[in-house]
RNA sequence: GGUCCCUUCGUCUAUCGGUUAGGACGCCAGAUUUUCAUUCUGGAAAGAGGGGUUCGAUUCCCCUAGGGACUACCA
């Protein structure tokens, strides 16, 4: 490995909103950057001005912002290698191409899209290169008199990488080792269109790589087939090559395949860390922020989704992560989305925050449900309840009944604990609770457990029909901090009612 | 079709020639409990198949099978 400093790039384009498996290139990206004291660049690769959305870049930078991945150098922060856009940069790539043309290393061609679709209709397995390429219409086939003509009256061109048959190109990649592709298999790449003015993806990518002195290519693995035709690239250009390493896809939690948006809608989890409005259709997708995750949670379960720390360390911070990383580490093999362990890893982080900070996050449910309560109300109930839940909004389902008194009561319920004698009770237990002076927990449970002890009734029949009266349904916490909570005159309230309405 | 990559419980994975193949999610059972959960304890659950190499293969090699990616003037 060369001692150039860490320098890493997660290079989006900005066609949509930002797929989890992409998040989680940026992640591994990021942790290696921070591991090494390196940096983590931020770059736009729109060179396909067809394919550009509107709203896509703000959604990339507002994605790793929410999750903590914090970008060095790049778009949105600026730097010593700006622009950062690629649709900003098209003189450099200009005099790149030119360079590449002017060595012999690639040519002009001028067969339009139509025609290369009929040759491919026509030819079985056709492949623009050494084998085909005198065939075509292109500066390396044509007179030279009549290229220059072509190109003077303004005929649209792309260039084409030359690239030499049967050489055995290697690629060392870090994850994987040696991966030795022959050139024969490579066709002669597109890397300039002036139709747009814009290099293809290969072409750029390289170019900035190298210019913006990016020591590690860390991407997904379907770039590993172009890899070899990237390494002839910087080898033509005569550049030092970055070192490559290609991450394990993420497939689909059931079935076969990559993990697509599709998936999302149809098993029903978020595929992007934030809610997108595809602005085309209007369609909107859900995420992990408006779901309810935590973005350390969302940290925690990618970093695990195709690398360990090779110990049974599960639950680890972003500082942790960043000190464990290692490429070394990755596992090969592609990931099948487990939703199931994300919510899991939520219900931990949810656990490990202070009830302040779950109250704080709680707080717009609360809200959007009409109630207001006072902080340290709400800082109590989440004590209560938050190790019942794997999302914050699920908080309400736990412990609406504080807030809100039930005006039903779940009828199985009814009929499982609703005795016979149970309205006497009841009508008695208010009695008694209206003759508690102090009403925290520990005395309530005393003195009522005292008088359900002294009337000989049997405690689990008169708990449950307690239960029923104050919650309206058989769920909660302990009894006694519920009604504590409540107070006196709430709790003597609900029973009454209960025994009027049941 | 071609090229490349990959292959341990249902899922994510540990194991870098010798282990009762470990952990986690999920699942099942039990315990705790005034309810529902949580929690705790326990359980079922894996080396794709076939050849080698070796005293000994999950581990190294080969073949087969399976899976995946790529194969655009998209990234």
């Amino acid at each position: 490995m060369s001692e150039r400093k860490v320098r890493v790039r997660f290079a989006p384009s900005p066609t949509g909103a930002l797929h989890i498996g992409g998040v989680r290139t940026a992640l591994y990206n990021y942790l290696f950057a921070k591991q090494h004291g390196g940096d983590m660049l931020l770059r736009i690769e729109d060179t396909d001005s067809q394919r550009f959305v509107p709203g896509a870049e703000e959604y990339i930078i507002e994605s790793l912002n929410w999750l903590g991945i914090k970008i060095d150098e790049g778009v949105g922060v600026g730097g010593n290698h700006a622009p950062y856009r690629q649709s900003e940069r098209r003189d450099i790539y200009k005099k790149y191409v030119n360079q590449l043309l002017e060595a012999g290393k690639a040519y002009i061609a001028f067969d339009t899209p139509a025609e290369l679709d009929l040759k491919r209709s026509d030819v079985a397995n056709f492949q623009y290169d050494a084998s085909t390429r005198m065939e075509m219409r292109n500066s390396l086939s044509l007179p030279k008199e009549e290229v220059d003509a072509l190109i003077a009256n303004g005929t649209q061109y792309v260039v084409r990488f030359k690239i030499e048959p049967n050489e055995d190109v290697v690629v060392n990649d870090l994850i994987r080792g040696e991966v030795t592709i022959n050139s024969s298999i490579l066709d002669d790449k597109v890397l300039y269109k002036s139709a747009d003015e814009l290099p293809t993806y290969h072409l750029a990518n390289i170019v900035d790589d190298h210019l913006m002195e990016v020591s590690h290519v860390i991407r997904g693995e379907e770039w590993l087939p172009s890899a070899p035709l990237h390494v002839l690239l910087y080898r033509a250009f005569e550049w030092e090559a970055p070192e490559f390493a290609h991450l394990p896809l993420l497939l689909k939690p059931d079935g076969n395949g990559k993990l697509s948006k599709r998936d999302g809608d149809r098993l029903g989890f978020p595929v992007f860390p934030l809610e997108w409005k595809d602005p085309k259709t209007g369609d909107i997708s859900s995420g992990y922020r408006e779901s309810g995750y935590l973005p350390e949670a969302v940290i925690n379960f990618l970093a695990l989704l195709g690398w360990n720390p090779g110990n049974d360390q599960e639950i680890m911070s972003m500082d942790e992560l960043i000190q464990l990383f290692a490429l070394d580490r990755c596992s090969k093999s592609g990931a099948k989305f487990d939703y199931e362990k994300g919510k899991w890893f939520n219900h931990k982080y949810i656990q490990m925050k202070s009830n302040e900070e779950i109250a704080d996050l709680f707080a717009p449910v609360l809200a959007a449900h009409g109630v207001e309560a006072p902080k340290e109300k709400v800082v109590r109930i989440v004590s209560l309840v938050k190790e019942r839940v794997n999302f914050v909004k699920e908080l309400w389902d736990q412990a609406s009944f504080f807030f809100v008194a039930p005006v039903s009561y779940d009828e199985k319920v009814v009929k499982k604990r609703w005795k016979a004698e149970s309205p006497e009770q009841m009508t008695e237990l208010a009695g008694v609770l209206e003759a508690i002076e102090d009403f925290s927990a520990e005395n309530t449970e005393t003195i009522v457990k005292g008088w359900i002890e002294q009337k000989g009734y049997h405690l689990g029949n008169v708990m449950n029909a307690f239960r029923l009266a104050i919650v309206g349904e058989s769920k909660g916490p302990h009894m006694f901090d519920i009604t504590e909570v409540l107070g006196k005159d709430e709790s003597v309230a609900r029973i009454r009612k209960a025994v009027e309405t049941i």
